[in-house]
DNA sequence: TCTTAAATCAAACGCTCGCTTGACTTTACG
DNA sequence: CGTAAAGTCAAGCGAGCGTTTGATTTAAGA
């Protein structure tokens, strides 16, 4: 009981610590990297101005750990799920599960949709030093490409990561553009069962064209 | 000659307004709204601070006007294209017409690939009284809809907005993620000839499923 | 009980922000 | 030439920004 006591004034910390944290990442879901001030993050998390100091160092730095939690928590339930797929998949269930978090994080809402709006945010204006993150990004879609090869015949590597990447862009997109559009009204259950044949469709291509 | 002299002092005036709207197109595609100053944008431009509240009457108005007048362009050419198509014309045909504005301004970069960014941010980061253009997005959806209707049948209305709305989503997300990745260093008319059939896939669906 | 360290807090720092002001320059018309 | 209007400019306003500081509170260990 020498390094491991329990310490009521760390645990507090932490939770200090968890509710920025939580705080930045709905913040930037919703206004992105540009659009999030310290004494927003602050007052959110009922925590003073300088607690972000204290526990990160910097607004920044902050921020940096917000995209960083996120984008670990997404991307291991994506190769998690694509992971989980027999190998007699058909294609659209490889789509299902490449779409699964997000659209679950969808028909949630709360702080899984903001975790997620945060990870498409970053497809768009990544911080300096994203670089960390890269080999994950890149085990998940050699995942999906392994799963797909088989049944789509006649697609080299290079167009293999723009289909992927294509797939993955439509998914950022409609997570982060319906925000007061008509999409919004639709039940969760009808965007997926419309998404899948549209994004199996993307990742199979024209029928005749390579 | 009373109300139409040539007065050398509007013409400046114009080139300044024209300087500041550029200027501010540069800075919205590049950061986004949240992240666009006035001195940053007045810098550029080589106008004074007080210049955009002299022609537009604040940053918020002339964010605005280059917001407008770049979707004004680029639905005004996305709609020309789409309608110069033929009645005989294929899904792949009409997916090429669709992206015809977005491809070449990712061809030939400059203003044109900051319109078409500053366009795309939109769709995710919509201005508050952004109402006014509504009718033109769905006049181009409207004629994309025409064309594929007959060819691509068992597809509702609400179905036929969602899979219109993925399309340019995902045209929207090339156009805006691939700032500093491996998709930059692809020749343009590769990405045309992979995005195409893409496009047309996804406009198609899975082949046995609505 | 006294010491120590973790955590929190109010207050202030220098800086940049959007915007306004009033003077100045430039051109057109009588 | 004198007047008027359009445009430009340097300077400064208050407000909000991210960050730092030093004091204070809290709980654990000797």
């Amino acid at each position: 009981m020498v390094t491991e006591r329990t310490d009521q004034r760390r645990e507090a910390g932490q939770r200090t610590r968890d509710g920025l944290l939580a705080a930045a990442q709905e913040l930037l879901a919703q206004r992105g990297q540009e659009g999030v001030s310290l004494r927003e993050i602050t007052d959110r998390a009922g925590a003073n101005v300088s607690a972000v100091s204290y526990h990160f160092g910097s607004l920044k730095a902050l921020c940096d750990s917000a995209i960083e939690n996120a984008l670990e928590r997404y991307l291991d339930a994506q190769i998690d799920e694509v992971a989980s797929l027999g190998t007699a998949s058909g294609v659209e269930d490889v789509a299902a599960a490449f779409a699964g978090p997000m659209m679950r994080a969808l028909a949630v809402g709360g702080r899984d949709l903001a975790v997620m709006r945060t990870v498409a945010r970053v497809g768009i204006d990544p911080p300096e030093g994203w670089g960390r993150l890269t080999a994950k990004f890149q085990q998940s879609r050699r995942d999906v490409v392994r799963h797909l090869s088989a049944k789509i015949p006649g697609v080299d590597e290079r167009e293999w990561n723009f289909r992927i990447r294509c797939a993955a862009g439509l998914l950022n997109w409609l997570v982060l553009a319906p925000i007061g559009t008509e999409l919004a009204d639709e039940p969760p259950e009808q965007i997926e069962r419309w998404l899948v044949p549209v994004l199996a469709g993307a990742l199979r291509g024209s029928p005749n064209a390579g």
